[in-house]
DNA sequence: CAGCCTCGAGTTCT
DNA sequence: CTCGAGGCTG
C-alpha cells in the first residue's frame, strides 16, 4: 500500500472518530442529536470497516472500542487519589436552617461575608444511583472506579467505557493533564422498565428498581453485558486536577476544593468547566441565595420529582465559592460546606408480620400483608395488598420475610419484592384458605382467573356488608353518614340484609346503635330519604351486578330507559347495547333471573324508591363532542368529579387511562405516570386553565 | 386472532 | 393507581 493512501485512510479514520464523538456528545450529553440514528450508524459502520481493514490503526479510544476487554474474573481494587467523601444529611427545614446558620456564622467570622449578607449556594439534584470516579489523563479516560469505602474502590473501567454518555476523550484543546471526575451512574425509569421487560422475556433476573439495575449492570464481570445496559452518567464534582500551561508544563496540582488556582473559583463555575470538557452535567442545578433560596429549590424539585426521567433521593446544597469551601473544611468524612437534603424515602424495607385474607363485595379473597409499621413516602404504612395468590408466589413472599415496600408517584403502598437472603428459619409460605375466612363457605378459583372467590354469596356477612357500603357510596346512591362501622352493626344485628332494608330504617331505631346520637340518626334518615329518587344509572350501579360498573350502568340506563325494561331484557336485547358482550349480558341476565334479586327490587319500590331518568346533555355545538380526556393529579380549583361533570356537560368523555386515542390529558399537581405516558405518546397536555379555555369558560 | 382500548374491582391513609 | 379481563377493530 502506498504511503499517501495509508495517510488518507488514517485521516478518514480520525475524522470519523471525531465526528462520532461529537454526535455522541450531542445525543447523550446535550440531549439534542444533530443527525438521525441511521446516519450515525452509517458513520459507525464505515469506521468499523476501515478499522477492520487496518487493524494497526485501532486505538483503545476509538468509539468502536467501547467494549474492549474480555470478561474479568474479579475487580481489581483502586486507591482514590483524593478521598471520595460522603455528605451529611438534612431531613427537614430545621436541619437546613442549622446548616445555613453554621455556614453563615463561619464565613462572617472569616470575613468572607458582610454582616447581613446571605450565602451564595449551588443547589443540585441528589441522584439515586452509584457514585463513581473517572480518571482522565491528557484527556483520555484511563480509569473508572466505584466509591467503595471512599479510600479504595473497585476498578470498573471496562464497564464504564461502554457507557455512551461518558466521553472516552475530553473535548477541546486545553485538556488538563489529570482530571478525576466524580459523578453518578444511573438508569432512567424508562430504560429500567424496558430492560426489565427484556430480562423477563429472556427469563433472566428482573431488577427491583433503577438503582439496583444500575448497580447490577456496573458489577458485571463481562463488559459486553454492561454494554447492553442503558446506563447514564452525570458529573457533580472532582478529585485530583492537574492543569498544564501552554507548552505542556504542569502548572498546578489540586487536591482539595478551594486551593488558590483552580480553573474556576466557584462550584458552579467548575461544573460549567466540566461541561465544557464534554462531561454531562445536569442542567437542573441552580445558583441560589440564603436559606430561602435553598428551601425554594427543594420545593421546586420536589414538585417536579415525579416527572424527572430518573430517580433522585433529595437535593444537595454546596457553598458556591471555592475559597469559602476551603475555609469551612471538613468534619470527619463529610465536608462542612455541603449537605444533602433528603426527600422522604419512597422505598423502605420492613417485615411481613402476617398475611391476612379479606373478602370483597364480589367475594374476592384478597391477601393483605400486615407490615411492621414503616415510614415511607411521608406516611406510615402498615398494610399493603398482595392482590392474589399468584402475585404472592411471583414475588416469593413468605410470612416473616423482610420485604421492600414502595410508595411511588401514587398513593397506594406496594410490596415490591422479598429479600430471600434475610428470610428467618421460621418463615412460612402463604397459601389461600380452602374456605371463606368470614362465612366458612367453600372457595373456588375458576380456571384462567387470578382471583379466588367465596361461594357464599349474600349469605356471607363480608359480602353483605361490602355490597351495602358500595350501594351507599358517592357514585351510587350517595347516602352520607352511612359509614363502614354502622353498616357492620346493622348487618351483624340482622336488621339490614339488603339495600332495600335501608329504606325502612327509622331514626328512633338507629339511635339505639353505638356511636349514633339522635341528631346523626335524623341526618342519616334525611340522607336515605334523598336517595329515594336516584338516577336510574346510579341505582343500577348500586345493585352491584358483576361487570356492571359506573360506565356500563350509564350505558344500560340510557339504552333501556327504565328498570323494568332492563329486568325483562333477554340476552339478545342486552347485546345490542354498545360495549356489552356475552359476559356482561349473561351477568345482567343472571342477576335479574335470581328471584332473590327481583324481591329486592320489589322491596325497594315498596319503600318508595323509584329511579328517575337522567337528562341527556343538550345537543347543539358542544365544544368537547367526540373528545376523550384523561384527568391526572390534583387540579387547583376543581375536584376530579367537578372537572368530570364539566367535561361531560360539554359532550366529552372522561377515561381512566391514556392511549393514542386520548384527545387531551388534564394534569394537575403531582401528576403521575399518566402524564409520563401522555408525553411518550405525544398526547396534548392541559392544565386547569387550558381545560377551562376549551370549555369556553375563560 | 392479536393487539389495543376501556372498564371494573380492590386498595391505603389522613 | 394498577391489574386483570371484556369487547372491539384491523
Amino acid at each position: 500500500m502506498k504511503q499517501s493512501e495509508t495517510q488518507s485512510v488514517a485521516q478518514r479514520i480520525d475524522f470519523l472518530r471525531r465526528e462520532i464523538d461529537k454526535h455522541n456528545h450531542h445525543y447523550y450529553v446535550e440531549d439534542a442529536p444533530l443527525i438521525s440514528d441511521a446516519e450515525y450508524d452509517r458513520l459507525m459502520s464505515e469506521l468499523a470497516a476501515l478499522e477492520e481493514a487496518h487493524p494497526d490503526l485501532i486505538t483503545p479510544y476509538s468509539p468502536t472500542q467501547r467494549v474492549g476487554a474480555a470478561p474479568a474474573s474479579a475487580f481489581a481494587s483502586v486507591r482514590h487519589a483524593v478521598l471520595m467523601r460522603s455528605l451529611s444529611n438534612a431531613f427537614d427545614p430545621e436541619d437546613v436552617a442549622a446548616f445555613d446558620k453554621r455556614v453563615t456564622d463561619a464565613l462572617r467570622g472569616a470575613g468572607l461575608l458582610p454582616a447581613g449578607g446571605a450565602v451564595e449556594y449551588m443547589a443540585e439534584l441528589k441522584f439515586d444511583g452509584l457514585a463513581v470516579s473517572l480518571r482522565y489523563e491528557n484527556g483520555l479516560l484511563v480509569q473508572a472506579a466505584t466509591r467503595g469505602d471512599g479510600q479504595t474502590g473497585e476498578d470498573i473501567t471496562a464497564n464504564v467505557r461502554t457507557v455512551r454518555s461518558v466521553p472516552l476523550r475530553l473535548r477541546g484543546d486545553d485538556v488538563p493533564e489529570v482530571l478525576e471526575v466524580r459523578g453518578e451512574m444511573l438508569m432512567t425509569r424508562q430504560d429500567f422498565e424496558r430492560l426489565n421487560e427484556q430480562q423477563q422475556k429472556r427469563r433472566e433476573k428482573v431488577f427491583v428498581n433503577p438503582r439496583n439495575a444500575a448497580a447490577g449492570s456496573l458489577r458485571q464481570l463481562d463488559p459486553r453485558v454492561t454494554a447492553g445496559r442503558p446506563l447514564r452518567f452525570f458529573a457533580y464534582g472532582w478529585g485530583e486536577i492537574r492543569l498544564r500551561r501552554k507548552g505542556g508544563q504542569v502548572d498546578l496540582f489540586q487536591q482539595e476544593a478551594g486551593d488558590a488556582a483552580m480553573p474556576r473559583d466557584t462550584h458552579s463555575g467548575m461544573l460549567e468547566w466540566l461541561a465544557g470538557l464534554g462531561l454531562p452535567v445536569s442542567d437542573l442545578r441552580r445558583s441560589v441565595r440564603g436559606l430561602d433560596g435553598l428551601l425554594a429549590y427543594y420545593e421546586d424539585i420536589g414538585k417536579r420529582r415525579a416527572e424527572l426521567p430518573f430517580e433522585i433521593d433529595g437535593v444537595v446544597y454546596k457553598v458556591d465559592s471555592l475559597a469559602a469551601q476551603n475555609v469551612l473544611g471538613y468534619v470527619a468524612r463529610a465536608p462542612r460546606y455541603a449537605i444533602a437534603h433528603k426527600f422522604p424515602a419512597q422505598e423502605e424495607t420492613t417485615v411481613v408480620l402476617d398475611i391476612d385474607v379479606q373478602v370483597g363485595r364480589t367475594g374476592a379473597l384478597t391477601p393483605v400483608a400486615r407490615l411492621k409499621p414503616v415510614f415511607v413516602g411521608g406516611v406510615t404504612v402498615t398494610n399493603a395488598t398482595l392482590h392474589n395468590e399468584d402475585e404472592v408466589r411471583r414475588k416469593g413472599i413468605y410470612i416473616g420475610d423482610t420485604v421492600i415496600v414502595r410508595r411511588a408517584g401514587d398513593v397506594i403502598p406496594e410490596v415490591v419484592a422479598a429479600i430471600p437472603e434475610l428470610r428467618p428459619d421460621d418463615a412460612r409460605p402463604f397459601s389461600m384458605p380452602q374456605s371463606c375466612p368470614v362465612c366458612g363457605s367453600a372457595v373456588e378459583r375458576l380456571e384462567d382467573e387470578a382471583v379466588t372467590r367465596c361461594t357464599g354469596g349474600l349469605f356471607c356477612a363480608a359480602q353483605r356488608k361490602q355490597s351495602i357500603t358500595h350501594a351507599a357510596g358517592r357514585k351510587a346512591l350517595d347516602i352520607e353518614g352511612l359509614g363502614e362501622k354502622l353498616v357492620d352493626q346493622l348487618v351483624e344485628s340482622g336488621r339490614v340484609k339488603s339495600i332495600a332494608d335501608l329504606f325502612t330504617l327509622t331514626a328512633l331505631e338507629l339511635a339505639a346503635y353505638e356511636r349514633m346520637g339522635r341528631k346523626s340518626a335524623e341526618n342519616l334518615i334525611k340522607a336515605i330519604d334523598q336517595a329515594r329518587k336516584p338516577e336510574l344509572a346510579r341505582l343500577l350501579f348500586a345493585m352491584g351486578i358483576r361487570h356492571v360498573g359506573e360506565t356500563t350502568a350509564r350505558d344500560l340506563a340510557q339504552h333501556f330507559g327504565s328498570l323494568d325494561a332492563i329486568m325483562d331484557a333477554d340476552e339478545e336485547a342486552l347485546l345490542a347495547v354498545r360495549d356489552v358482550g356475552p359476559v356482561v349480558a349473561g351477568s345482567v341476565r343472571r342477576f335479574f333471573s335470581e328471584p332473590h334479586n327481583r324481591e329486592i327490587v320489589a322491596a325497594l319500590r315498596k319503600a318508595g324508591v323509584e329511579p328517575v331518568q337522567e337528562s341527556l346533555p343538550a345537543g347543539g355545538n358542544l365544544p368537547l363532542a367526540g373528545k376523550t380526556l384523561v384527568l391526572t393529579g390534583t387540579l387547583p380549583n376543581w375536584t376530579r368529579d367537578e372537572a368530570t361533570r364539566h367535561i361531560m356537560a360539554a359532550g366529552g368523555k372522561v377515561s381512566g387511562s391514556v392511549s393514542r386515542k386520548t384527545s387531551y390529558v388534564v394534569a394537575g399537581e403531582e401528576a403521575g405516570s399518566k402524564l409520563e405516558k401522555a408525553h411518550s405518546l405525544g398526547v396534548a397536555v392541559l392544565d386547569e386553565d387550558g381545560l377551562k379555555a376549551l370549555l369556553g369558560m375563560k
